[in-house]
RNA sequence: GGCCCGAUGGCGGAGUGGUUACGCAGAGGACUGCAAAUCCUUGCACGCCGGUUCGAUUCCGGCUCGGGCCUCCA
């Protein structure tokens, strides 16, 4: 197949994607922090990697992707969540956990093949606290570990900002123990009754960013190929890792390759926000009957870099794009996956560009193997039409048969505007059988 | 205020220095008892103002509108 090319936050342009080791390709993307469900903005991150993720087991082989996402388990907004239900954070990030996995499931997603926890790792992150301590990169102050930025030279190359820029526009009050105002938390003090653990600077618990820091190191290396995440999370988030890990490892770089999905808005005028309280929940949309493919074909239909506006046309189109495609591939095996498709998903992952050659594929094998490299088409045609059997449906279509076969076209109509209430659509083949679906 | 991104037909959305993909919806036709599905045909667009150019939707500048980030929001 040809290169894979992908556009690079770094470097602010595609380039031909090289891992350093093509039997062991390294990928990181930031997760979820578990205190409440997903909505739909939020999956289009693990959709768009997933795709990625699915395009480099194909061109490097099943085994040799090592994808990771981090689930964050401890912050302040799990905090928060514990306290108002009056359970343990653990019950909390457990429970939220669980519904994303469900909710990406049902998109299509395949588990990452590591999902570190942040709890699980604050022994490592403890440890590359103390190491950049030792480098001069961190102090502490007032119960506080804070990554020292003027002491850092390169710091803001990912952003693509300045000391005054950020200074001048920072929104947030200084905290007075800070030594210069973009200084951030690697640690921070517990009291008593919240989540911590020893450490020694005294009993407390990591900040976000070292925690991306620390699950990398442990898992996946010192510098690995890709990183990836929401475009908002360039400043502070990712620039704040690289500055911690480039610290840590005496000069090496982070990652290889910056990925960055763009944002999902809602329709209208309205920004989604959870205030205004026009987020959309994955799970709504899914209980509202809407198929998980079908909302992973909305979230495909831009390119990953471009803004995106959900809507219910947008909803509408996918799934009557995707009736098309499931009647088009039939019950075809999976075959080979068309190389045009191939083609625009190694140029940066050009998702709508690849689904308009899905389009023009007849062959059924074909279009089955290359829809499964975005993830779709991955049903049996009876499964996505009809999905549950329903001995009362047959009853009836068969009832219409024996009415058409008698002539009787005005109780086959009657039976058929029955069913047409419950959603069921019928298709007359020309056999004389005839075929329903749920519309 | 600073930095960054976007603007393509009714909707979604690629792409390109010179006949502007494709999908959805719409219209007409074939098929059908009528539909549905399918097939054929078909109308409709490159935000505004300048510049470069033989020629700009594509390159440059300005403007307008929209979005994102500016210390823990995908």
């Amino acid at each position: 197949m040809t290169e894979i090319r992908l556009h690079d936050t770094m470097a602010r342009a595609k380039r031909a994607f090289a891992p350093a080791d093509p039997k062991r390709v390294t990928m990181y993307v930031c997760g979820p922090t578990v205190y409440n469900r997903a909505h739909i903005g939020n999956a289009r991150p693990a959709v768009v990697f997933d795709v990625l993720a699915r395009l480099l087991r194909h061109a490097y082989g099943e085994e040799s992707l090592v994808y990771a996402r981090n689930v964050t388990d401890v912050d302040d907004k799990i905090i928060e969540a514990a306290k108002a239900e009056g359970l343990d954070p653990g019950a909390i990030t457990e429970r939220y956990e669980r519904f994303y996995n469900e909710d990406m499931g049902a998109l299509g997603v395949r588990l990452p093949d590591l999902a570190p926890h942040a709890t699980g790792h604050v022994g490592e992150m403890v440890a590359m606290i103390a190491r950049l301590i030792e480098a001069g990169n961190a102090y502490e102050a007032d119960g506080h570990v804070l990554f020292h930025v003027p002491g850092d030279p390169d710091y803001g190359a990912l952003g693509r900002r300045d000391r005054e820029a950020m200074i001048a526009g920072a929104r947030v009050e200084v905290a007075s123990y800070k030594k210069d105002p973009a200084d951030f938390v690697l640690w921070k003090p517990s009291p008593e009754g919240v989540i911590g653990w020893d450490s020694p600077w005294g009993r407390g618990r990591p900040g976000w960013h070292i925690e991306c820091s620390a699950m990398i190191e442990a898992h996946l290396g010192e510098t690995i190929d890709i990183h990836g995440g929401g475009l908002d999370l360039i400043f502070p988030h990712h620039e704040n890792e690289i500055a911690q890990s480039r610290c840590a490892h005496g000069g090496a770089a982070l990652a290889r390759y910056w990925v960055h999905n763009g944002f999902l808005s809602m329709a209208g005028s309205e920004k989604m926000s959870k205030s205004l309280g026009n987020v959309v929940l994955v799970n709504e949309l899914l209980e509202r009957g809407h198929q998980g493919e079908v909302l992973r074909l909305g979230l495909l239909s831009a390119h990953y870099r471009q803004p995106l506006e959900w809507s219910e046309s947008l909803v509408a189109q996918s799934k009557a794009t995707l009736d098309r495609l499931y009647r088009a591939a039939g019950d075809a095996d999976v075959g080979d996956p068309d190389p045009g498709v191939l083609d625009a998903l190694a140029d940066d992952l050009n998702t709508p560009l690849a689904l308009s050659r899905l389009a023009a594929i007849e062959d059924g094998a074909t279009l089955r193997a290359s829809g499964r490299l975005m993830g779709l088409l991955a049903d049996e045609p009876a499964g996505w039409f009809r999905g549950e059997g329903d001995p009362r449906i047959d009853a009836l279509v068969a009832a219409r048969a024996d009415a058409k076969q008698r002539r009787d076209f005005a109780e086959a109509d009657r039976i058929r505007a029955e069913l047409a209430e419950d959603g069921i659509v019928l298709e007359d083949r020309p056999d004389g059988t005839t075929d329903w679906r749920r519309a």
